[in-house]
DNA sequence: GTGGCTGCAAAGAATTTGCATGGGC
DNA sequence: GCCCATGCAAATTCTTTGCAGCCAC
């Protein structure tokens, strides 16, 4: 699935608004947001609040870290970046709109892609458990390249 | 996988004390540490550091917020209790060590086990991205029976 | 008796929120 | 011009930590 370009992001905005949250309303395109929403073009980031603020400040000095928060989550509810709730510590952000898991490095933290298709036979699976299945979150666990390198007894960096 | 007697637990932690902390050291079976750790006996909950808080406090009066915090860490590394990172918001522990995932209902936040086998190809079909795998984390998503039934829509619970 | 453990309280990290002002549409 | 969005700062929520006294071994 192709990366939406930043200038249909008001448009789909504008679609979820008047399909969830309130029909009569229109969500702008500000300058936060668009720059926000930049952030996400480059394939295969992930990134915290901090990060994506820490970015923005560049281009935007007086972004205030609220807007930025406010602003993932809105762009995630309208599915224009994938919230990561997994893992504990930091929430991270994707993207890549397209299907893919993620592996999470157990030292240092760090986050990629694993390109793979959506598993719905795992939710059949689940299924007949009082639940109503509607997807499901899988994240990997391992040893990132450089983590493997340096690897002979380290400290467990930012999993906790 | 059977669940572990209260009992056994101090042999359980001096066995992990001496594999990993600090070979030289024992860890004590304290009398908080002994009623938090029967908090678990029960299959199926699912339960915060609050939970165990408040439930252990009916017991230990005494008992500090931080002691449970601890001896939640000291307990899930050992091994005794599983901790469960995912999903955002308030982090988890459960004490069935008999391999299951795990569903959450978006809407109240509810935990439920999914009994199933590990599914080791996961971690093949994983492999070859620069990581080393070691394992994962499955959760899916979904709606539990009672929000089911009060779905006409409702508020979205605790998820965050 | 010793060293790990506890209670307490304060610190910390991540995230959310209230409010007056600003700026898309 | 209306009303959503922003900046700012304070508030919340969850978790960790420092320290002096306590207690399991």
């Amino acid at each position: 699935m192709p990366r939406i370009c930043v200038e249909e992001i008001g448009i789909v905005l504008n679609m979820h608004a008047q399909a969830f949250d309130n029909p009569a309303s229109l969500l702008r395109m500000t300058r936060q947001r668009r720059v926000i929403m930049e952030q996400f073009q480059t394939p295969g980031r992930h990134l915290s609040a901090d990060d994506v603020y820490l970015s923005v400040r560049r281009k935007l000095p007086n972004i205030s870290l609220g807007t930025v928060y406010r602003n993932l989550e809105i762009l995630s509810q309208a599915g224009l970046i994938r919230k990561l709730a997994l893992g504990g510590g930091q929430r991270h952000y994707d993207g890549g709109l397209h299907h893919h898991y993620h592996v999470r490095c157990v030292q240092c933290g760090r986050i990629s892609d694993i390109p793979a298709e959506s598993l719905p036979e795992l939710d059949e699976a689940a299924s007949g458990h009082g639940f109503r299945i509607l997807g499901h979150e899988l994240e990997f666990r391992g040893l990132c390249q450089a983590c493997q390198e340096t690897d002979s007894r380290g400290r467990k960096g930012k999993e906790r």
